[in-house]
DNA sequence: AAAGAGGAGATCG
DNA sequence: CGATCTCCTCTTT
């Protein structure tokens, strides 16, 4: 517990990319059966087998590219046009990392000796990442940031969200009847003793969530400075201060992070409120996740859309589309 | 087949 | 008690 921080704020990083939290959900089946593990498609297959530090290895693969694609800018930029890689397309964002930030940090400004302070920036921009994934499984799970305050059922959602963002063999029972301060106080060993597959692995996953934690809490209570990344915080209670969520507001949520979800809702026209559910049974899930229902579906979900009809909250268009519905007062 | 409209009873915080 | 959740029937796309 000496430096917690030293996981965030050295070179290795946090390796979850949002991205991938659409994949969860797209294996997260809610009914009994079994996570199908069946396709791992995606480039992350070194991580299931929890090899101790390989699972950072994605991340550090996209700082050294991010890094060098800054260098290269700052070095020769007559061309300020597009970045290699990975730039986010029109609208359709790909399993999109980091990249987003991008905008602020690499201006056309960057001119020659600046480069460490540039790597500086990465890095924080990255940590804002790492904060905003946080933050965004948090509200996915409706758990609280800081591990300590998980009970059991807490754990055991971020087990299972975590095991299934790297592909992690189950290792949900090995950690039964565990709370957060259980789990916080338990050393890597005691991880790898429970899960010798991925309890190192758990254990890493579980210290950068500690970790900032710790930075959120010192930055709430000291210098409002640091990082830069505060008012991701800030932000995240706006919609989870109140009652219990409603519908729509989770809609709406959702249709603010094109970023992350833009691949299973997203505005058709934002102004008048129009938007279109790209993928009902991914939307069904999420939905089902945040209110413990497993069971959810479309069918369900759809029904209390229409209930919304009523209230005058949600409409269909004028012009009725599948799937296309329409916020009456929007923002 | 999947989506849409609603009725109606059950549930949960 | 309100906001769904659940189940269901019938219609539309």
């Amino acid at each position: 517990m000496s430096n917690p921080v030293g996981s965030l704020s050295g070179d290795t990083v946090y390796g979850s990319r949002i991205g991938m939290t659409e994949d969860f959900l797209e294996r997260s089946r809610s009914s009994a059966e079994p996570w199908d593990m069946g396709d791992t498609k995606l480039s992350v297959e070194t991580l299931e087998r929890g090899v101790p530090g390989l699972y950072l290895s994605c991340f550090d693969m996209l700082l050294t590219e991010d890094a060098t694609w800054l260098v290269k800018v700052s070095e020769a930029s007559p061309t300020p046009s597009v970045p290699p890689t990975r730039m986010e397309p029109q609208e359709e964002p790909e399993q999109c990392p980091v990249i987003d930030s991008q905008e602020q940090g690499l201006s056309p400004g960057l001119e020659g000796q600046e480069e460490e302070q540039s790597l500086e920036q990465v890095q924080s921009m990255v940590v804002g990442e790492v904060l905003k994934d946080i933050e965004t499984a948090c509200k996915l799970l409706n758990i609280t940031p800081d591990p300590i305050e998980w009970n059991t059922g807490n754990v055991q959602k971020w087990l299972l969200w975590t095991e299934h963002l790297y592909r992690l063999p189950h290792a949900g029972k090995a950690f039964q009847d565990l709370t957060g301060k259980d789990l916080c106080a338990m050393s890597e060993e005691d991880f790898r003793q429970r899960s010798p597959q991925c309890g190192d692995t758990l254990h890493a996953h579980l210290d950068i969530w500690k970790s900032a934690a710790w930075m959120k809490e010192r930055c709430s209570v000291g210098d409002p400075k640091t990082t830069g990344s505060e008012e991701l915080w800030s932000e995240a209670d706006s919609s989870c201060s109140g009652q219990p969520i409603h519908l729509w507001q989770f809609l709406r949520e959702l249709l603010l992070k094109p970023h992350n979800y833009g691949r299973c809702i997203r505005w058709l026209n934002k102004e008048k409120g129009i938007f279109k559910i790209e993928d009902s049974a991914h939307v069904a899930r999420l939905w089902g996740l945040r209110k413990n229902r497993p069971a959810m579906n479309y069918d369900k979900l759809s029904r209390s859309i229409r209930q919304y009809y009523k209230k005058g909250i949600i409409r269909k268009p004028d012009v009725s589309q599948r799937l296309v519905y329409q916020f009456v007062h929007p923002v």
